[in-house]
Formats: structure tokens, C-alpha cells, sequence
DNA sequence: TGCGCGATTGACGTTTACGTCAACGTCAGG
DNA sequence: CCTGACGTTGACGTAAACGTCAATCGCGCA
């Protein structure tokens, strides 16, 4: 081996990625077609590094609990507009994060409550185990 | 008036319902055929009362973090079940309503991950800004 | 009594998020 | 050299969750 470390890899194949993440390779394509990821190009075969990875870690997790892919894009997209240098648009940028937040937090709320009433539920059903005794 | 409190209205119809709850009576027909609720009839209109209710805002909640309405209907449908006499079948009810909670509690996580990106992000913004000065 | 409003069912259209299949290229192994 | 595994694009299919439109019905009222 030429080099010193090589031990942990850094470059994958869409099959690869897709075996890893658990979807298929048409999900990742799909994905790309929708502006989601741009993995880089080896001839004409797409390679997938670290960043791609995280990103679609980033939006597999969205979709997990009901964002939709127009959604996903405008969050995974303020990654490179974080970094801008134009005040104007980082300034509009953080607005559109406070909205975003506040959406998210909503969520956030709807689901503790539905977990609540999942858990009361199941009290009921405890309850009226003890009863049949 | 007749009786004495006839001031809160309890019974309504699609258009109603509809009105107040932010979706279309398309959206009411569509869950009924699909039986997440099955309000009653006069002659052959729809008449909702607070159970109804109740169990729109259950379904509308759960869709705004992701549950599809299979989901949701399992759910909803197990509010009947867990007043239930048979052993069995309670206990069957509680073990997924356990499987159910696990699950809820992963989108939690998920949810509250991409919260703090999406805070991160923020964070980046302001320091940039900061910067520009 | 006729008008309009809101209800009904039924059927077909639409969007989202992929699945599936066809036709083709490419590279390692036997 | 040929096969098989994996890659490519393109096109069409599909399930979920409604939207939309048509035809019809019943009810209060001017």
C-alpha cells in the first residue's frame, strides 16, 4: 500500500450507498434528478463521498417523520447559502429559518401529544387487565 | 329555546366540519371511506358530533408529522379495542401499542436532530453576519 | 313553484415518491 | 472472447391522498 492510512473508505458506488443507507438505487438517483444531492462523476458512473453521505442521512431523517422532498431541499440547500457573503440573503436566509423552527417545532408538539394519548391508551388497556382478575 | 343550555352546538355537518377544521369535505368522505371515522346520518347526510371531532383533529395531528393513514387508523381504531373483555386481546393491543411508542419515540429523535441543524445553521448565518462588519 | 344552497355518490384526474423494465455500456474473471 | 455483475439513461407503472367534475337530490324561501 502506497499510503499510510487507506484503512476507513471515503468514495462509494450508488449500490453501495443505497446497500448502506437501505434504499434502493433509484431512490438516489431520484434524488439527484430532484436537485437533492449532485454526487461527483467518475466517467459517467455517479461517486458518492462523505458530504453525499451526510446529506442523505440528513434527508432520510426528514422524511422519517413527514417532511416532503421540496421541504428537504430548501433545508439540505441553506448548507452552501449558510456561507454566503452577502448580507442580504443571509439575512433572508435566517428569516426563512426562524419560520422554518417554528414548523418544525409544531411538529414537535403534535407528536408528544399523540405520544401521550398513545400512552394513555395503553394505561386504559393495563387497567382493564388488572379489572379482569 | 326549550331547554336551558342549547348554547354550544354539538352536532355538525360536512361543510361544517370541514370549515372548521381546515379541509375539505373531500378530505372528510375520503376518511370515512377509508374508515378512520364513520359519523352518523340523517337520511343520507353526514352528521359529525365531538367524537368525531375528536377523532379528526386525532388523524389531522398525526398526518403533520408523517403517519400515513393505515397508521393512523390502526391508532384510532385501538381506542375502541382497549375497552376490550377479552385477555387476549388486550394483551395483543399493549404489546403494539409498545411497538407503536418505540416507534413515535425514533421520529422524536429524528425530529429533534434536524432541529438542532437547522438551529446550527442559524447559528452560522448570525456569526457570518457578525463577521460582515 | 321555482331558485339556489348544500348535501349525496361515482368517476376520473393529479401530485408525490418512487418501482420496474428495457436497452445499452463497461470492466474483471474464467 | 464471452459471460455476469454493476453502472447508465429513458420511459412507463403504481400506491397514497386527495382534487375536480358531473349528475342528482332535498330543503327553506320569495
Amino acid at each position: 500500500m502506497s499510503g499510510a492510512t487507506k484503512d476507513t473508505k471515503d468514495r462509494w458506488t450508488v449500490g453501495q450507498l443505497a446497500g448502506d443507507l437501505g434504499v434502493t438505487t433509484r431512490t438516489l438517483r431520484f434524488y439527484e434528478a430532484e436537485g437533492l444531492i449532485s454526487p461527483g462523476r467518475n466517467g459517467t458512473s455517479r461517486v458518492y463521498d462523505h458530504r453525499d453521505r451526510a446529506r442523505m442521512r440528513l434527508i432520510l431523517r426528514g422524511k422519517r417523520f413527514g417532511m416532503s422532498l421540496p421541504e428537504i431541499r430548501e433545508i439540505v440547500g441553506m448548507y452552501d447559502g449558510a456561507a454566503s457573503s452577502e448580507r442580504r440573503q443571509l439575512q433572508t436566509l435566517l428569516d426563512r429559518l426562524g419560520e422554518i423552527t417554528l414548523d418544525l417545532q409544531a411538529r414537535q408538539r403534535d407528536l408528544a401529544r399523540t405520544l401521550t394519548e398513545v400512552t394513555d391508551v395503553a394505561g386504559q388497556c393495563r387497567r382493564r387487565l388488572d379489572e379482569l382478575d
